[in-house]
DNA sequence: TTGAATTACAGCGATATATCGATATATTTC
DNA sequence: GAAATATATCGATATATCGCTGTAATTCAA
């Protein structure tokens, strides 16, 4: 995990807000039946939320992937997005860590 | 404390180093004698180690008191910083709070 | 196999950031 | 008051990021 990726991924308001919007299915429209069992969201439906073009939006997600701050799945001409907690948690503690008070 | 001007000024590898040596003052040079009462480092001790120009310096030392994350105390010519740790937990907190996981 | 749908990638102009040297401002000292 | 010192600000240039359009790649459906 490079904190200097995170950052960058993070230095965005629209990037963030997609990282909180996918804190919840709900957020967004109702997944097709055929991809009832997944629980990533598509491009498509982040790029209507958001406003941003197709490109912008696969864009973001593309750094945020690279960040390690979301996981993604690809299932036929779908990619699904979803939070990778892991990796969230693991840069707010190395951010913390580099951060925070003196030992 | 905007989350928005912390991520800006932490998305910078020497600003981040600089909040990590003002950690301990004795990653600089010792105080002049007439400063011996003050906790910051002065701008061209920040300078030296930083190994980059003093503009530059004095305007990463600007951004990072505009995010709150320093503090600094004028003293006839010399400017000193030091950390804002209230700020600093601050933001840490902030950006836990935004990204964590889902309540 | 042709066409439609979804996503990714290339390239572009506009804007922001990095970093410098030069200069301005304020302060101390002589 | 003049010179020296510390910092801030200004202007310039190079690089990075933003968000777009257009297009390529992949997959599904007819």
């Amino acid at each position: 995990m490079e904190i200097d990726k995170a950052l960058s991924a993070l230095n965005n308001p629209v990037r963030r807000q997609i990282l909180e919007w996918l804190k919840d299915r709900d957020n967004f429209p109702p997944a097709l039946p055929e991809h009832a069992g997944l629980d990533g969201v598509c491009v498509g439906y982040i790029q209507e939320k958001a406003k941003l073009s197709q490109s912008t939006i696969s864009a973001y997600m593309g750094l945020l992937r690279g960040a390690g701050l979301v996981i993604s799945e690809r299932h036929g001409q779908w990619t699904f997005y979803r939070r990778n907690e892991t990796g969230i948690q693991e840069m707010l503690k190395n951010l913390s860590n580099e951060l925070g008070p003196p030992c």
